[in-house]
RNA sequence: GGGCCGUUAGCUCAGUCGGUAGAGCAACUGGCUUUUAACCAGUGGGUCGCAGGUUCGAGUCCCGCACGGCUCACCA
């Protein structure tokens, strides 16, 4: 790793060892501050040249080098604390001789300390002029081209270590996240919900329809599965008595990658006894317009150079509507009441149906090909296929659809409610034909959860539910294209390490 | 899994028709006491992703593989 083969990196060590012959330690265990970097510059980075030169004042602050400028017998060293940059005027004849010999030996990325008092230069610049400079930690390997950055989007994912030295965007977009996370935090606090952990390793996947991770517990001899979903969980403690809860963590799926997916995902659900999904949906515009307006300033984002207005009230359209909207070559009078309306409609647009299918997958389908690509600006979409909602409670006016609803935003499903089936004979029934499903091959159709039956048996009030994907939701806030640039560490295949070649000649060239 | 594109110095990138491997930053030596991607002079640094093939000769053409990006399918 560490080789001296590389010069750099060679060059480096020696400078290390140098710096300790200096008297130096070469890891330091502390350094006390004033202030950081941010608040330095915060503070005192708005007087001017006159004030500061009126009244010295000094300061002791830590970073890692980002530049170096030197010029004979003084040099300006920049330097950031990962936040903002300083930069600190050093003179050789200002120093402790010491200093200036462990200056000629600092590299690019090395953490120092300076203490020093603040002025401005002559092209008025906010600057320490170095009375004093500690050395804190060497940077062995060298850090990233420091003005272009580091492009390379495999190592950017794979050392994002390095990413967030070389790119400040990057940081900016993970402080986004986070303040984003504590937005919907305090939503739900301030409201009275509680906020839960429920397993994240379960003997059953279910609660969604998806692929899950399997594991095993050697100490019981099970197998178990890394959760798709803490839906079922969570119902079961409001038919415990929370009536208001939520968990933000993660699910996991064991499917495809791609710029929408990764195996990990943070999704928020929360759950409300004495509810129905139309409180849901204006909840969701209340809560995220509010995000959007305290981390974003204002009510419209620009993402991929379109603008998405959070103005409220959102679109709202039945799934059916949505199809019927969105379909070019609708024939006059079209209708998708029943299957042969829908396999119809499907032919027309070219959007292939297992035909094997009944009314509610065709729907969906159809939906997908038809609508979903349309739906930019936020858009509720309403009226789900029973078929399709194993967990929904049916609509009182058809039990072939739920009260359910899916929020898109750019095309992305981007949160999934529904007031949730609390009839537990209903549920069983329902569990059964998924599991039918599943005897005839499909893979995604959900398990069937004894326990969870027998909860709802207790007596689940009427309760209404919601799944919101936070990295989808964050891509858009934060004008990112791709998942992988919203999650620090985003799923790569494992570096493949090269056979250990023959050892190279020995350099003598010194 | 399919299709398209990419992989050249630590980083960012050139490399024409197949004919001695290039630049900027970074590094090294020297100069320079308010620089701004500092500047000036000089120097070193390469398994051209890996492995085959064609050719007198391959970074360049062909085949296979690995990894990545985009995209389609699956999925939230």
């Amino acid at each position: 790793m560490f080789d001296q083969d590389n010069e750099l990196i060679a060059q480096r060590r020696k400078n290390l060892e140098e710096i300790t012959a200096l008297g130096f330690e070469a890891y330091p265990h502390r350094f006390s501050r004033t202030h950081t970097i941010t608040e330095a510059v915060s503070a005192f980075g708005c007087l001017d040249r006159e004030s500061l030169a009126a009244e010295p004042i000094t300061v002791r602050v830590a970073g890692r080098i980002h530049a170096i400028n030197k010029m004979g017998k003084a040099a300006f060293i920049r330097f950031t604390d990962g936040k903002s940059m300083v930069q600190t005027y050093l003179r050789k004849d200002e120093v402790e001789p010491a200093a200036w010999e462990l200056f000629l030996r600092l590299d690019l990325g090395d953490h120092i300390g300076v203490e020093g008092f603040l002025f401005r230069t002559k092209t008025n610049e906010f600057s320490i002029h170095a009375k004093a400079l500690a050395f804190l930690a060497k940077a062995l390997i060298p850090p990233p081209d420091k003005f272009h950055g580091l492009q390379n989007k495999e190592l950017r994912y794979r050392q994002r270590y390095a990413d967030l030295i070389a790119n400040h965007d990057v940081r900016e977009v993970f402080e986004k996240r986070a303040r984003i996370l504590r937005e919907i935090r305090n939503y739900f606090d301030s409201r009275g919900y509680i906020e839960v952990e429920t397993p994240m390793l379960s003997p059953l996947a279910t609660g969604a329809a998806a692929r899950p991770f399997k594991t095993h517990h050697n100490a019981l001899d099970i197998p178990l599965y890394a959760r798709i979903a803490p839906e079922l969980y969570l119902k079961r403690l409001t038919v415990g008595g929370f009536e208001k809860v939520y968990e933000l963590n993660r699910n996991f799926r064991n499917e495809g990658l791609s710029i929408k997916h990764n195996p990990e995902f943070t999704m928020l659900e929360f759950y409300q006894a004495y509810s129905n999904y139309e409180e849901l949906i204006d909840l969701t515009e209340e809560l995220i317009t509010g995000i959007v307006e305290t981390v974003c300033g204002g009510t419209t984002v620009t993402y991929e150079g379109v603008d998405i207005s959070f103005e409220r009230p959102w679109a709202r359209l039945t799934m059916q509507e949505a199809v019927l909207k969105y379909w070019e070559t609708k024939p006059e009078g079209a209708k998708l009441e029943t299957l042969e309306d829908v396999i119809a409609a499907a032919q027309a647009t070219h959007c292939e149906i297992n035909p094997k299918a009944g009314f509610g997958k065709c729907l969906g389908a159809l939906f997908e090909h038809v609508a979903e690509k349309h739906l930019i600006q936020p858009t509720f979409i309403t009226r789900f296929p029973t078929e399709l909602s194993p967990l929904s409670k049916q609509s009182a006016d058809d039990p072939n659809f739920v009260d359910r609803f899916e929020l898109f935003i750019n095309a992305m499903e981007c949160a999934n409610g529904f007031s949730e089936l609390n009839d537990p004979l209903e549920q069983q029934r329902r569990f059964e034909e998924q599991m039918q499903a599943r005897a005839g091959g499909d893979e995604e159709a959900m398990v069937l959860d004894e326990d969870y039956i027998r909860a709802l048996g207790y007596g689940l009030p009427p309760t209404a539910g919601e799944g919101i994907g936070i990295d989808r939701i964050v891509m858009i806030l934060t004008g990112q294209r791709s998942i992988r640039d919203v999650i620090l560490f985003p799923h790569m295949r494992p570096e493949r390490h090269q056979e250990e070649h023959p050892a190279a000649e020995p350099r003598t060239a010194e």
